[in-house]
DNA sequence: ATAAAGAAGTTACTATGGTAACTAATGGAG
DNA sequence: CTCCATTAGTTACCATAGTAACTTCTTTAT
């Protein structure tokens, strides 16, 4: 459960690389974390970031690594959100808005470095450069969307739907009807927030029916009409 | 299905009231709407307001009335998201996002009278006062928290538990063991994306178990123990 | 006051999907 | 190369909740 603390310079390059700072040089970056509102951190695969109803006092800036977004329910079923890669931008919202604790749980799904900053130093920066105010707008309002896509994609739909919906979209990406997967099966379940078991056993069921074949990397549509 | 247009002079006090607008005096406001960005529409109880999938070019505020959101399937089930009342905004993360079709459906609860502001007007109103960008922020910042409530209370759950959830929180709220209910059981099922019938039937299970008792205006909590 | 509409309750039938307890396959680490 | 861990697949069993087709109870409008 290692926590590295780590200087800001060694990162200076990659954070001036993001959109949000476009508005600043390095010396001014550099001049600003020298007030010391920041911090940098290292989590290890799997370990907790924040836990689900944890205050939130700064904003989070992936710098390099995996972190997964997810539900738990008591009995350790889990839902995921989303995955949020390099450069993205965790508890921007909960910064803003009327309540701060976090709604779900952040998790490192690799190795993953940090740059925590503290919620004054996010509000001086927005006071300072009206670029970094709309790149935030922009990525909080981004989350509404990524929150709207998984209430849709999984209110009121069933297993075999959820699994038609995800080869519609992935057809659609992949323009092709052999669906590379480049999750697991077990990663696929949690992702629908549902039984791994459950996800196989529909997929079977869809063979049956002539819908589909699949093997452990890739689904392949057979019959589109019918989805 | 009538949409009246409306001129904003009748509208100009309940505006300059909002929130949103504290930073302009009524003057300021009377000046910028006068640039012509704007519409105000009256819609009708149960008009639709704004489809899933279409374009979003206006920010709305709910002037008067009640307006759902909600998620719709194929075969017309209901998932209410939430009611947004008087002052409440809608579409401002669709403005700021990198994507802008409504992701749910829009409908009037009441008669409403909504204020659609375009685009260029609430950019405008951003640059021109600090406070109504921070309004803004504010408000898209507390929908992401609205959605991830409304995930954390329907993902992974039995419908009895979104039932004690529901329960729970009414008693955190009303400080009564007798919750009055203020919605329809027909609506209370809509919340929670459940056939009426299921709710039906799982609050009378939960009698039988010595849960509770309830009637058409309200659920009283029995054993609180057991959930 | 009464009809008509909407909300609420009931219940038999059934499909869906979670649980558990396996076996089989895959893929790193040493 | 082979062990061990992780991932994947299978299936019997059962609980949950959707469907449909009713009845009964409330509102509301005339």
């Amino acid at each position: 459960m290692e926590v590295r603390f780590i200087n800001i310079d060694n990162y200076i390059d990659i954070i001036a690389s993001l959109d949000l700072f476009c508005g600043f040089t390095k010396d001014d970056l550099k001049r600003i974390f020298s007030l010391l509102k920041y911090d940098v951190r290292v989590y290890n695969k799997d370990q907790i970031i924040h836990l689900q109803n944890e205050r939130c006092d700064t904003m989070d800036i992936i710098v390099n690594g995996q972190v997964a977004v997810q539900h738990l329910d008591e009995n350790g079923n889990i839902l995921l959100i989303n995955i949020f890669l390099d450069g993205d931008i965790l508890g921007a919202n909960l910064m803003f808005s009327s309540r701060n604790n976090y709604p779900m749980t952040v998790v490192a799904q690799t190795k993953v470095v940090i740059l925590h900053i503290h919620k004054e130093l996010v509000l001086e920066l927005c006071q300072r450069n009206n670029d970094f105010m709309i790149g935030l707008m922009t990525a909080i309002s981004d989350r509404t969307l990524i929150l709207t896509d998984k209430i849709n994609a999984i209110a009121l739909k069933t297993i075999r739907q959820c699994i038609i919906d995800f080869l519609r979209y992935e057809y659609h990406i992949q323009k092709t009807n052999v669906i590379k997967l480049e999750i697991s099966k077990k990663d696929f379940a949690e992702r629908l927030g549902i039984q791994r078991t459950s996800l196989s056993r529909e997929l079977n069921k869809m063979r049956k029916d002539g819908l589909l074949e699949y093997d452990s990397k890739t689904i392949t549509i057979k019959d589109s009409s019918n989805m």
